[in-house]
Formats: C-alpha cells, sequence, structure tokens
RNA sequence: UGCCCGAUAGUGUAAUUGGCAACACGACAGAUUCUGACUCUGUUAUUCUAGGUUCAAGUCCUAGUCGGGCAGCCA
C-alpha cells in the first residue's frame, strides 16, 4: 500500500486480490507463510518475499509462518536453517509459527493413501528416462504408463512396500493420475513420491520416500490454514495441480497468488550460482560483503530499515523486471544518511603542515580541541571534540598543484576549509626526488575557527583532515560491485558469470581515523566524511577495528572529472 | 508448432477499475551548502502495434508483435 498525493491509498494487485476475497467472504482473514527450502543462504530476492508475507500480514492483522520446505534431503543442512532464522530476524519480523514441510510427512503419508484408494494416485514402475519418454513435448501429449491401471489394492501394497524400503532408489515412483494429454504438464501425473536413501536433518533415517514439492507444498499450506500462498512466477503452471491435490483431498484450499521475483542489475540471484560463488571460493563466504545474501548486505553495512524501504519502492507485479543496483545503493544511504554518525578519515593521505601554528616552549605543536557536528541531519546526535594541530593529513585527491576554475578543493596559491577546523592557504610544496608532491605547506587563518569564523571569509571548497599525531591506523575494505556488467547471468560471447567477476570488487587499503574511531565496535557504522558509508567487520579485534564501505556518498565531481576526461 | 503469464518516461511502480497519464529513482540544467553529501527547483511519454466498441480507452473486444515460464524421481 501507498498513499498518492491526493491522499488515495494504491494497492499492489495482490493487496487487491485479498481485498476481493476478504469482500467476497472466501476468507476471512489473511495468513501467509515464508517458505524457504533449506538449501543456501537467503538473498535479497528472499529479503523482497519476507518483506511481502510478513508485511501482508501486518497489514490486514493476520498471521506469517515460517516453513522449511525440506522435502529433499540430498541437498538440505540445519547450517541453512539457523541462517535464514537469523535473517528472518534480522530485517525485523517474527514468525507466528515456525514449521518444518517434514513435520507433515505422516500426515502426507495417509493423504497418499487416500488419493490411492480413491484410484488417484498409481505407482509407477518407469524409469527416470522413461517417465520423462512418456511425458511427451511441448506439441506432443503423453502417454499413459503401462502401470497406470493398477488397482488400488495394487497401489496400496506397492506404495506400502516403497515406504517400507523394499526396492531401490529410483525403482518406483508414486504418482497423480490426471491427465497425460493435459497442454499442462505439471498435470500429467505428476511424481508425488520419489524413492530416495538420503539421511533427513530433522526425521534422520525414518523415511526412504520423501514427497515432492508440488504433493507437500499446497498441502503444508493447507495444514496451516494459510488463505494466501504467494509464490514466484515460475509456479503459475503449478497452480492447477495446487487445486487439484486440495480439492481431491476435500481440505482447505489456499489461493496460490504469484509475483515477479527480484533481479537487480550486476548481481546474480540463483543460489546455484551463489553456491558455486562459496564453493569455488570467488568469495570469502555465503557473507561476504560481495553477496547479495542477506548476511554478506547485513556485514556490508546495509540496515534492515533500509532493505525494507527497497523492497517496498520496487513493488510488486507480474512483470519480469530488473532493478538498478543504484536504488538499493540509494534506499541504504537514504537511511545511514539520517542515522549515521560523521567521521573523518583519509584514505590516501597527504601530508599538510601549517607553517603559522603555534608552537609550545619544547618546539612541539599546541593542540588545540575542534567542535564537531556528529550528524547534521540529526542535531540529537550530538558533536565531539577532535584534535588539531599544525601536522595534519589530507586526501591525496583533495590537493593539486594546479587545477582547473571548477576544482574547489585545495590547490597552490588557493584557499580552503578543513572541516570542523580552520580555512588554510597554501603558499608553497615539498616535492621527491621525483617531483611528486610530499607535502602542501600552508599558513592557517585564526580568525576563521569552525564555529567561532569572525572574519567573514568565504571559500568555495571544505575538505576532510586528521591530525597526523592524533590519527589511528585502521585497515578499510573498499567494496564494489562483484561483477563488472549489468547483466552478469547473461554474459555476452559464451562467457558466464564467472568470466565477468570484478577483480577489483575489494581493495584493501588502510586509513588514518580520527582517534574516536579506534575503538569501534563490531557492526558500528558511521559515514566517513565526504567519501562513504562504512561499517566495522567481525574480523575486527579489539582496537583494531577494519572498515568495510558499505556505499560511497554521490560523487558529482567524479562524475564531471571523468566526463572532462 | 502446444499451454500459461506479461508489456505505461532511461529504470521501476501508480492511475479513484471506462473520465485531465502520476510518483520514485536515474540522467540533464540550476539554487543552496563548513561534506562537490543532504536539501530545493526545473527538464525528461504517440501507454508494444493495427483495427474495433464508446461521448470518452493505458483500462473493454479482436488480431498481431515482442519478452518470460513450462518437457527434474529439484524447489
Amino acid at each position: 500500500m501507498s498513499e498518492t498525493p491526493d491522499g488515495r491509498v494504491s494497492k499492489h494487485f495482490i493487496e487487491q486480490a485479498i481485498d476481493a476475497d476478504l469482500a467476497s467472504g472466501r476468507f476471512d482473514r489473511v495468513a501467509t507463510r515464508f517458505p524457504p527450502e533449506p538449501n543456501g543462504y537467503l538473498h535479497i530476492g528472499h529479503a523482497k518475499s519476507i518483506c511481502l508475507n510478513f508485511g501482508l500480514a501486518q497489514k490486514y492483522n493476520g498471521t506469517c509462518n515460517l516453513r522449511f520446505d525440506d522435502t529433499n534431503p540430498a541437498k538440505e543442512e540445519t547450517e541453512y536453517v539457523d541462517s535464514i532464522m537469523e535473517d528472518v530476524r534480522w530485517l525485523g519480523f517474527q514468525w507466528d509459527n515456525l514449521h518444518y514441510a517434514s513435520d507433515y510427512f505422516d500426515q502426507l503419508y495417509l493423504w497418499a493413501e487416500q488419493l490411492i484408494k480413491d484410484g488417484k494416485a498409481y505407482v509407477c514402475d518407469l524409469t527416470g528416462e522413461q517417465t520423462r519418454e512418456y511425458r511427451g513435448t511441448l506439441t506432443e501429449p503423453g502417454r499413459n504408463s503401462p502401470f497406470r491401471d493398477r488397482t488400488p489394492e495394487e497401489n496400496l501394497e506397492l506404495f506400502r512396500a516403497m515406504r517400507d524400503g523394499k526396492f531401490p532408489d529410483g525403482a518406483r515412483t508414486l504418482r497423480a493420475k490426471i491427465d497425460m494429454a493435459s497442454p499442462n504438464f505439471n498435470l500429467r501425473d505428476p511424481v508425488m513420491y520419489r524413492i530416495l536413501r538420503a539421511h533427513h536433518h530433522r526425521t534422520g533415517d525414518k523415511w526412504c520416500i520423501y514427497p515432492m514439492y508440488d504433493w507437500a507444498h499446497g498441502q503444508s499450506d493447507s495444514l496451516e490454514n494459510i488463505s494466501f500462498s504467494i509464490c514466484t512466477l515460475e509456479f503459475e503452471n503449478h497452480r492447477p495441480l495446487y487445486d487439484w491435490f486440495c480439492q481431491n483431498l476435500k481440505i482447505h484450499n489456499p489461493r496460490q497468488i504469484e509475483f515477479a521475483r527480484l533481479n537487480i542489475t550486476y548481481m546474480v540471484m540463483s543460489k546455484r550460482k551463489l553456491l558455486q560463488l562459496v564453493k569455488e571460493k570467488h568469495v570469502k563466504g555465503w557473507d561476504d560483503p560481495r553477496m547479495p545474501t542477506i548476511s554478506g548486505l547485513r556485514r556490508r553495512g546495509y540496515t534492515p530499515e533500509s532493505m525494507r524501504n527497497f523492497a517496498a519502492d520496487v513493488g510488486v507485479a507480474k512483470f519480469n523486471s530488473v532493478i538498478d543496483i543504484v536504488r538499493l545503493e540509494n534506499a541504504v544511504r537514504d537511511h545511514l544518511n539520517r542515522v549515521a554518525p560523521r567521521r573523518m578519515a583519509v584514505l590516501d593521505p597527504l601530508k599538510l603542515t601549517i607553517t603559522n601554528w603555534p608552537k609550545n616552549a619544547d618546539g612541539s605543536d599546541v593542540i588545540e580541541m575542534t567542535h564537531a557536528v556528529n550528524n547534521p541531519e540529526d542535531p540529537d546526535a550530538g558533536s565531539r571534540e577532535i584534535p588539531f594541530s599544525g601536522s595534519l593529513l589530507i586526501e591525496q585527491e583533495d590537493f593539486r598543484e594546479e587545477a582547473p576554475g571548477k576544482f574547489f578543493r585545495l590547490k597552490k596559491g588557493g584557499a580552503v576549509r578543513l572541516r570542523a577546523g580552520y580555512i588554510v592557504d597554501c603558499h608553497d610544496v615539498v616535492k621527491d626526488a621525483g617531483g611528486k608532491v610530499v607535502e602542501v605547506l600552508c599558513t592557517y587563518d585564526p580568525a576563521t575557527k569552525s564555529g567561532e569564523d569572525t572574519s567573514g571569509r568565504k571559500v568555495k571548497g571544505t575538505i576532510h583532515w586528521v591530525s597526523a599525531a592524533h590519527a589511528g591506523e585502521v585497515e578499510v575494505r573498499n567494496y564494489d560491485r562483484l561483477f563488472t556488467i549489468e547483466s552478469p547471468e547473461t554474459p555476452d560471447g559464451g562467457k558466464t558469470f564467472l568470466d565477468v567477476i570484478n577483480p577489483e570488487s575489494l581493495q584493501i587499503t588502510k586509513a588514518w581515523v580520527e582517534p574516536s574511531l579506534v575503538d569501534a565496535a563490531v557492526g558500528d557504522r558511521v559515514q566517513f566524511e565526504r567519501l562513504g558509508y562504512y561499517c566495522v567487520d567481525p574480523d575486527s579485534a579489539p582496537g583494531k577495528p577494519i572498515f568495510n564501505r558499505t556505499v560511497p556518498l554521490r560523487d558529482t565531481w567524479g562524475k564531471i572529472e571523468a566526463k572532462q576526461g
């Protein structure tokens, strides 16, 4: 739901469907569920689904369950279950009930016997390959399995034997008896159970037959009294089967509604590809800050609020869209701008010496504390004191010996304000043997101290700095997009997504930071003024923080420069 | 050559369900600024095409075009 300018509330198509079903009496409440398969870590696409399902429950004063769709023991692990629960909570949601599809295995088995007795399911001896051949093609109908007309008695006996482990893996299946000529493949006698000897993360070795998705999902929804079963577009063709099972079992029939999954430029979202990135060590793990996983984005410094805002921002529809990654970046900037304390850090230092700075009797610099606002967007954030001296570090790129008029920073013969400090005038530089500027020499204007400026001077630029003697030295990990092209899932020229990994997606560097930052705690988020938002990484040790760049600040000057070549 | 679904500024989402095509982001131009950030202002459309119904069509009908999905004992 969102507000239009004239105050009306606009609802997306799922909310409209819910309104209609509530009004018609088809359902009297909203019950949703988020049903991940625990075979990998959740990514931002799942976050959209989580926000949708839990969000709907909140808006309609209904309920939302978390249910693990754990019907394939070959792929599923407890590690993934734990990470999924952590991610859902971190996003800010609490499920009403926690379930596992595997909790329903007994009920599912009973229902299967019921369908067999009703003559609506049969045991099929076809091999996997034969099953495929019999299924037909896109343009030709399938053919009936030669085992399709077994009697309910025979089917029951064989099915129980399947359950009891009398047959090897893959030898037989239980199939629903629907219509081999249906234009919808899902209705061509879909497999309900396969024989599979694998240790299940919850049921152990109790079962050697496991239900297929279609046979487990809708029935699980039904058992939980779900009203709206929201899933992604690729399940649209499954809906007739979803309804067929509920109707033939004569059980509560939730309404399945499909929406388009989330795609974002410069990201891959398939679990298979993400698994590959992890397994082949192209990244450091599922929570590598370059991953689109919720845990990766969390480590990168994204906030739950920004991710929820992003999900709301991209909307819900049936159109298969690709969201520009800048919208995600914008969402986190927008939130962090409001909440992240400002700090100063210099990543690529250049020495700046103030030649007229006062000295103590012993020849050392006088140290003066200056007053800096913590967050101009948030008066409640207060202010802090930073040590200022005659020996500072500024950013290399903030100084040019000679520069065009549009360059507002420091140049020889020019002036600039040192943020929360003084205005300085540059009168000379010191170069090394190679002619590279290694130090800039300035004078400061005592009447221009930040907060008590009586000079009336105006300068065009303000730059950040740290006092050389007081700066803490820390590690900084500057992250960038993991891929070099917009659509890494489909690169040109026979390349794969692995060929378009951005070799510069992680740049480790040092930074010199204002003193308070040395004690930053894991998870702390700050804005390095004029650079970007940073978050303290779990790899940090006490007194040795490591800062991950969440996202850089928008850089208008960088754009202008790039354009001018 | 089958079935299902979709198509509205560059990108995404709206349009009181047949009544002046709007909002966000981006891009561009400008203002402001002790962060070239933030903020503010302006610019950015033959609603895929062709017919039809209607006083009136983005919305309804017909045909077409383009895009996505479907032939796992995966989910």
